[in-house]
DNA sequence: GGAATTGCAAGAGCACTGCTCTCTATTTCG
DNA sequence: CGAAATAGAGAGCAGTGCTCTTGCAATTCC
């Protein structure tokens, strides 16, 4: 295509990024699992073998693809967030909720990739885990800035004692600083139920029982939002 | 194998379920993306071509599973149920999300296969849904018996307007006599809760946040009571 | 009971897959 | 400039889902 003249190194990155691109493209039509390197070197008019001069196996092929879904996702919520950066916090939780989840529906196959069955046998590098947390990162900075400066009365009306060991504790202190544990819970709660949804409406779950999923959607988010946030009567 | 004389009729439901079982065996190994029509017919000492008599495509072999897998899973937790007829309904609630919990941790792969990514371009016939259906049910029945002669006192409580349409009404009213219309919403909440808690616990995503995922899922289905069941005050 | 029909398994074959290997042309570096 | 590293081509291997034909056995019909 681009007649371009470019180093080795240049060459390189570019025909990484076009492998990606072009797998995406193909996954975005029939899915994860139907994709195939022969087909993905074939729409570059490259012959197959030539695939693994970069992705030594399609499994690599793939954790680069999760990668850079999770670091898109997170992208898009932390830019949702900060667009509304003086907010209410209800309206914040929102704001973000929906940003998890139009993307959802935007990359419905790369949100299977990320959040549905992991591919047997696969065990996600460390670099995948780093890129998975940057869109939690954004749900717990939500409920953090809304308890920042919180009074007394506001904490003590929902306190209550946790088991012992239940949350890993390393981490929490910087993710979610000054915040009580039983928040920290129902955060994960929170986190879980906008996935859940989110894979249940795209999987097909709901049909039969929810009518206007995004009238639904709202009235989840909200219930979440009691749960997580300080009352604001 | 079996050197029993059958009746042609006899030998057929016996090979269906004879690959159906192998196909499970095989599944427990890798998964189900990667289970193989020839690998089956192997280990059954028979030859490929010879499973097309029963399944005429993978896929169809794949929804014969998947209906088992959402039957199987169905039947345990109404016997879990079952189990206990008479105790209080949070103790119900647990006991149901309990069993859920643990057929998915018995049986990884075929959880994955009905809960997690959907097949592209496979359509769940409509066999399916009646399967999946049967364990939403019981989850239903226990809200339901929990709110069977509540007074007006508890309803009033947590009483709220729903947005039109949100839910649909054709179902309900046999699913969840009686309950409040905020009620069945929530308990869809729950539903998605506990299955979005058991996806995000097998496919790893609690990893980093969650130290003992025994005590936080009993804290989630508490959490869960206290959203969809009448306040025992 | 014998003949026609149907059902089952075998085996070959097609187009596809991931992946490996060798060979050649080109670019990079000392 | 010459040596080393790299990209791509092409053949090939073992595996896949699926189709088609052939022969045999069991069932059904007259």
């Amino acid at each position: 295509m681009s007649e371009v003249r470019r180093s080795r190194a240049e060459a390189r990155v570019h025909q990484i990024e076009t492998i990606k691109s072009t797998s995406r493209r193909l996954m975005a039509k029939s899915g994860a699992p139907a994709l195939s390197l022969r087909e993905v070197a074939r729409e570059m008019g490259l012959v197959s073998s030539a695939i693994y001069r970069y992705f030594p196996t399609r499994d690599d092929l793939l954790t680069a693809l999760i990668v850079d879904a999770y670091n898109d996702l997170g992208a898009s919520a932390e830019r949702a967030l900060a667009r509304c950066p003086d907010g209410d916090a209800r309206r914040r939780l929102h704001v973000v909720a929906g940003s998890i989840r139009r993307w959802a529906k935007r990359n419905p196959h790369e949100y299977a990739l990320i959040y549905g069955s992991p591919i047997p046998g696969y065990d996600a590098p460390e670099l995948t885990i780093a890129a998975a947390t940057r869109v939690t990162l954004v749900l717990a900075s939500v409920v953090t800035d809304a308890w920042r400066g919180s009074d007394e009365h506001a904490r003590a009306a929902v306190n209550a004692p946790l088991p012992d060991g239940m949350l890993e504790r390393r981490g929490f202190e910087t993710v979610m600083p000054g915040v009580l544990d039983v928040t920290r819970a129902r955060a994960i709660i929170v986190w879980s139920q906008i996935f859940g949804f989110v894979s249940f409406e795209l999987f097909g779950h709901y049909r039969g029982s929810v009518r206007n999923t995004n009238r639904y959607f709202d009235f989840v988010v909200d219930e979440m939002a009691d749960l997580v946030l300080p009352t604001s009567g």
